[in-house]
DNA sequence: TTATTTCTAGGACAAGCGTCCCAATTCGTC
DNA sequence: GACGAATTGGGACGCTTGTCCTAGAAATAA
């Protein structure tokens, strides 16, 4: 097998068991176990496990890149594609119920570690973060894009947090619920709402 | 010393570093470390480090029970008690910003561990939660007040979550303005506001 | 074909882990 | 003061961890 194709697949089981396990309890034999590779090949790949680590951020950005872009196609106001960031709770419900919010846990996680790739995972939320900004700028939100932006990862992310806590869809559907309405809302008051209205 | 004063040491300083560290990367060395005590006589004291987590989640229960008995005396209505709980993004600001919330990261670690212990540090949400519902019925929103408690849970995990990875005081400080007025419009419209309006 | 690089397998390593045992010390009670 | 129980210290155990080495297989280039 060609060294990329090999490589990748490691990054795609390091990804899922990170997710899955975290980092901290997953193991060069665990990942080594689901991509069936022996260690020592492994180690060709990656010298260290800070190596994986960086790759599966890398990774996850690209994905997450790639996932905004199809919503800026998909999505014709940017009411709508607001509104996909959000649908993320509901398309990838049932792994957040089971594991959390992929983003979210991660940079829990290395904070505790007190990790070096604390920043990279950080950028993480940035490219939401950013992303986001501009919906909202594009919303007529210029003055306070940014503020509504961190409100929404905050929103989704206690969302994500007490799913994976309780389980709980009704709990979801209303979270979604008050997600669209204030949304519908920011739509609405552009560049005239009270922040304290939020 | 007695027993119950060792006893009460390794878990005060268990429950710092499983706070600090996370509970995975926390080891028996580490804790003995910190109260100064051999291996040995730690394990007069617990067998397995599940027991510690157990008898740091009750810990960690009754230190949440006692706040709020706390909140319940001085808070004069229900609102200013809510208000309490919000505050604690104020009060707790500087270690939240460093580890993140001790529910939350604990909860969310358990999950993935797939730990035993999961159910039992759920309660520490649910302790809150069921607080939270009393004041919101006091408050004579007696129809959703379970949904109000989880609501506001989530608005305060997703702030943590955000003031744990970019340590930005002006976000915290316009999150706790939001739920100040989001408790402020639910005291107003007790059992009359509509659900999406939340 | 030969020569050279790339990839793979398997094992060795030192360190750290949770767990456990046992001998020594301290404590409480008669 | 003496005795049994409670507490403590130190070390041993088997296992897993991340890391690293080396020898051979496979692929590529000449």
């Amino acid at each position: 097998m060609s060294k990329k194709a090999t490589r990748d697949e490691i990054i795609a089981a390091a990804d899922d068991l990170f997710y899955r396990q975290g980092f901290e309890k997953t193991s060069f034999a665990d990942i080594a176990g689901v991509v069936n590779i022996s260690r020592g090949n492994f180690y060709h790949h990656f010298k260290t496990k800070d190596e994986i680590l960086d790759a599966v951020i890398e990774k996850r950005l690209a994905d997450r890149q790639a996932m905004m872009e199809k919503w800026e196609i998909e999505g014709e106001t940017p009411e709508d594609r607001i509104r996909s960031f959000i649908d993320i709770l509901i398309v990838n419900g049932e792994k957040i119920k089971r594991y959390g919010c992929p983003i979210g846990t991660l940079t829990s996680e290395l904070a505790k570690l007190n990790h070096a790739a604390q920043g990279e995972a950080n950028k993480l939320f940035t490219v939401f973060r950013t992303w986001l900004k501009r919906q909202f700028e594009m919303l007529g939100r210029e003055d306070d894009a940014d503020e509504l932006a961190m409100h929404l990862l905050a929103r989704s992310q206690g969302a994500a947090t007490l799913a994976n806590a309780y389980q709980d869809d009704a709990f979801i559907a209303r979270e979604l619920e008050s997600m669209y309405a204030w949304l519908s809302g920011c739509a609405a008051g552009a560049n005239k709402r009270e922040r304290a209205e939020m």
